[in-house]
DNA sequence: TGATTTACTAACCTTTTGTATAGCGCTATC
DNA sequence: GATAGCGCTATACAAAAGGTTAGTAAATCA
């Protein structure tokens, strides 16, 4: 391999690199199975706790207690608790997590994309 | 609430659900740890074993190879391997697997913004 | 009276993921 | 002749993620 090469591909592997760390950035946020899916929920409007959960098949009201609260501390959504009876919980995007909007985007074109050729063949 | 109203959140409730379908079965073949940071590795080329877990930090062999496994089963990924000594076995993405470029970009897009506003503020 | 509702939490259990270590077959290098 | 390299696989175990069940507060409804 001559020297140019060789730089080339360390250049890219340079590149390879940094894309990495900041998809894992990322990702370290959206971990688990269910806090993309909280996230496009919160997209369509505000919701209450329960709203939420109809509309993520599986979800149980453990993980997601849990996962809105890590959300909340990552800033991406806000919660509004009046204290009623039978208590009343609102919860919302904040821009930090509107800004996630794209890359939901993305994730449902290509997901509908994968259906059709994988699954519904 | 109204008639006309209660319809239109029905429909935002319909809206909602099948977006997450579609989020779902993308997540359902990109979940875990490491199947995003693979596929960010070889959207930059084809790439040997032993180079993609040099690019992903943190990852062990037992569990790259059993990423790959998976990607390979949902057919994003391929596989060719060549008996000479030490083995040569090369990764590649399919036109499906490469298909996911946007999303990785934008999860890369996002990232970095994210980084700068929580983590290294 | 007692069942229902909301937004959780605690206790416990299972499944998934990760870690550590070892080994294989064969070649090339020290 | 020992050692390093590649692309795994195997085994055993620890840790983390996720699921199940049950329970709480106080007001409302049957």
């Amino acid at each position: 391999m001559d020297t140019a090469k060789r730089n080339k591909n360390a250049d890219t592997f340079e590149t390879c690199r940094q894309r990495m760390l900041a998809v894992k950035d990322a990702l370290g946020v959206l971990n688990g199975r269910w806090k993309i899916p909280i996230m496009t929920s919160l997209l369509f409007g505000d919701k209450r706790f329960k709203e939420i959960s109809k509309e993520i098949d599986g979800v149980t009201d453990k993980m997601l207690s849990k996962e809105l609260k890590d959300l909340e501390i990552n800033q991406l959504v806000k919660k509004e608790a009046r204290d009623t009876f039978p208590p009343t919980v609102k919860y919302s995007l904040t821009e930090h997590g509107r800004s996630l909007e794209t890359v939901v985007a993305e994730l449902y074109y290509w997901g509908s994309k994968h259906r059709k050729k994988i699954i519904g063949k």
